[in-house]
DNA sequence: TCCTTAGTTCAACAGTTATTGAACAATTGG
DNA sequence: CCAATTGTTCAATAACTGTTGAACTAAGGA
């Protein structure tokens, strides 16, 4: 089972910026930008929000492009689409979550320990 | 009479990112930078929507902080704020207007000649 | 098999957003 | 003073957004 994500070419600017005008998402994509290759669950973000809110927002980034979400049994593993995004924007990722690092961001996230049921 | 403009440190990322997720206020910021020190009047973007909209959209801008607008007789010139929103996200404007510039935008905006009446 | 875990979907809701036309204010020029 | 120009404000409306709890699906482990 796969979920639906648009191609790099579909990726479209004012989507982009408009999902990541959110405070929410904007700290989600900022925690996958510093865990970077490192593929994380949902259950990861709980303290940015309630498990449907999560599920609500995590979904608005995957169908603008932002992010990837994989099945890998119960779990649905999220990266960041960096090598996509580059390519179609160049250097708006970065300066993006250099300036979301210089903000009086939400409260951290904190690493909950998992285990990955696959 | 001076119009209400948020100072440097008060811009937030995330309300500018939601501001520039809309394509009529990034269409607005694409022709400023490629106008870049030449102060424009709301006329100037008639083609972006109705005068009524443009209202609406340029002050939404300003409120963000991405635009200034300053009184001059019964003209508003409008200009981006490009030193303050570089000090505060460095790299941020110039790649979102690199990548607006690849979109497939809105119909460019013609110049309308016209006289400031000051 | 049954229970648990992970996450989605749904309906509902309050709040916000974009858009419009009509009316208004302020300035400039005749 | 009168008229034209520039732009704002207002009320109305339609559409969209973020948030919630309850119900649901799907997979894994005991």
């Amino acid at each position: 089972m796969t979920l639906p994500h648009p191609n790099t070419d579909q990726i479209s600017l004012p989507i982009v910026l408009g999902v990541l005008g959110d405070p929410t998402r904007l700290a989600i994509v900022r925690y996958l930008a510093s865990k970077e290759g490192v593929p994380l669950n949902c259950s990861q973000f709980l303290d940015l929000g309630s498990k449907t809110n999560l599920s609500y927002h995590l979904a608005k980034l995957r169908e603008a492009g932002v992010t990837r979400a994989e099945v890998v049994g119960t779990n649905r593993m999220i990266t960041l689409r960096r090598a996509d995004l580059d390519a179609r924007f160049p250097g708006l990722l970065d300066s993006v979550i250099a300036a979301a690092g210089a903000e009086p961001a939400l409260p951290a996230v904190g690493g909950h320990e998992i285990e990955i049921s696959a």
